[in-house]
RNA sequence: GGAGGCGUCGCCUAGUCCGGUCUAUGGCGCCCGCCUGCUAAGCGGGUUUGGGGCUACAACCCCAUCGAGGGUUCAAAUCCCUCCGCCUCCGCCA
């Protein structure tokens, strides 16, 4: 939730942020009256209030019949607290409402506009040739059948449509990259974390995933308890309703955690492989700091993300999401989108948000400072995605016999440098024109 | 899942039976000041959080806050109900 003292004072500005997502502003309009409406119910209640706990003061030192006529008094005010207390509960819950339907406002860099408006600040690397190397490369469905890595007829089987068995080096290949992960935070100074995937609403609401993005989360039925998307949820939560000692700033969390989305809308898109699914883990970044330091903080998590995409020797390009792509809680968001050859496209592999003191103010953390206790900015930042991560890496680092070549960085705790088909394999076909062999 | 116990403003703690200067006690820690060669001790003061009024976003005043939410009552830390969490024991399980 943005500041609601910013709301009061400067309400352009709110404006301004929710023009620049192509977002509705009378929103705004609708808060201040809230504002309004709530700052005069508890003026009268306290009124009220204040005048039943004087005479209840009295009361207390009277006898007999001074008694009786206080307490005649003091009944018929009883029934004004009460309705002047209900009065200012609507109040104020109309107000909470209208302010946490605001989206954050948004950095005066990022970009204004949709999904289309997004830039591309910098590629890093080149992708790979595969023309000029003379053969075709195999997506990673065929590549992880052939290595006995992805079962997805099986994962269909088990668990429907977008789910998958990850064997043999599949497995190995997972463990591999969260312990590669791991590795680098670990040496950056994160705390590690494993994080439970099962939240309350409270946990979920404060993230902001009720929001719009309300129909991509699960809900366990009969419970009172949603599937995380990401562990960022968690890790949110996981300060909340504390006050942080400012010397414990900066507190950077890696986070493993699986990841459920139910993929709503995105019905014919994807359908083949592990690009979306329903179900990954992921090892996320998640950072508490001042508000004071948050953007420094930012370009260090998307450092980070790019040293992670680095050491699986992935072509990327970093980009500067637009505003109304932001979602509801950042500020500013940056995707690192890895080339997938066999789509001739960047994909998302990682994302990086400064969600400044929007969740912090909704699930309450905060920090002592020396102008008394202020909310915290937390940003979160993928490490890695698991099942993208495969994809990118098979993908990328084929060679025309089917095998795949393991990263360096990888070797280590894949226990070799190549990935052999586990089943008979022709030579990838050539391209027309191609170098061929 | 069953039985019992507990939850007070950083930590510990008084208060809860029997509702009313509880406007929440005391200690520890912490902060400020005094004293003092220095430190310690001693002495004095301060120290939950959120909100509102008024404003210089100060000072001051007010309201809420005793795990959470309801209820009873003129009045609730205190009585009643529901929920949550922790501890102990039993059962079950990985």
């Amino acid at each position: 939730m943005i500041d609601p003292r910013l709301l009061r004072d400067d309400p352009d500005r709110v404006r301004a942020s929710l023009a620049k997502r192509g977002a509705p502003t009378d929103l705004v309009d609708a808060a201040l009256a809230a504002d309004a409406a709530r700052r005069e119910a508890i003026v009268a209640f306290e009124a009220l209030r204040a005048e039943q706990k004087q005479q209840g003061r009295l009361i207390a030192q009277a006898r007999g019949e001074e008694k009786q006529q206080l307490l005649a008094r003091t009944k018929e005010l009883s029934a004004g607290v009460k309705e002047a207390e209900a009065a200012q509960g609507a109040a104020e819950q109309a107000w909470q409402d209208a302010v946490r339907a605001l989206p954050n406002l948004v950095h005066p860099d990022t970009p204004e506009g949709g999904e289309d408006d997004s830039v591309v600040l910098e590629t890093v690397g080149t992708p790979r040739d595969f023309a000029a190397e003379g053969f075709e490369p195999r997506d990673h469905v065929e590549l992880g059948r052939i290595l006995g890595a992805i079962d997805l007829e099986r994962g269909a089987k088990v668990s429907g449509s977008r789910f998958y068995f990850l064997t043999g080096v599949g497995a190995q290949l997972e463990l591999a990259l969260v312990n590669l992960a791991m590795e680098q935070a670990r040496e950056a100074g994160f705390t590690q974390v494993i994080a439970p995937s099962l939240v309350k609403p409270a946990a979920m609401e404060g993230t902001g995933f009720l929001g719009q993005a309300a129909d991509d989360v699960y809900r366990i039925e009969g419970e009172d308890l949603y599937l995380v998307g990401t562990s960022e949820v968690a890790m949110a939560a996981y300060h909340s309703e504390e006050i942080l000692d400012a010397e414990t700033l900066p507190r950077r969390y890696a986070a493993f955690s699986p990841c459920f989305r139910k993929e709503a809308g995105s019905h014919g898109k994807d359908t083949r492989g592990i690009i979306r699914v329903h179900w990954f883990d992921k090892v996320e970044m998640f950072v508490y700091t001042t508000l004071e330091e948050a953007e420094a903080e930012h370009a260090r998590l998307l450092a980070w993300e790019r040293a992670f995409l680095d050491k699986l020797e992935l072509a990327y390009q970093v980009v500067d999401i637009a505003a109304g792509d932001l979602g509801l809680s950042a500020q500013r968001k940056f995707d690192c989108e890895a080339w997938i050859p066999t789509q001739g496209k960047y994909r998302e592999l990682t994302s990086t948000s400064n969600c400044t003191d929007f969740q912090s103010r909704r699930l309450d953390i905060r920090t002592r400072g020396e102008s008394g206790t202020t909310p915290v900015a937390t940003l979160n930042g993928t490490l890695t995605a698991i099942t993208r991560a495969i994809v990118a890496v098979l993908e990328t680092h084929q060679q025309v016999d089917g095998s795949v070549r393991v990263p360096q960085a990888l070797q280590k705790w894949m226990g070799c440098e190549v990935l052999r088909p586990v089943v008979p394999v022709a030579p990838a076909a050539a391209t027309e024109g191609g170098a061929g062999d």
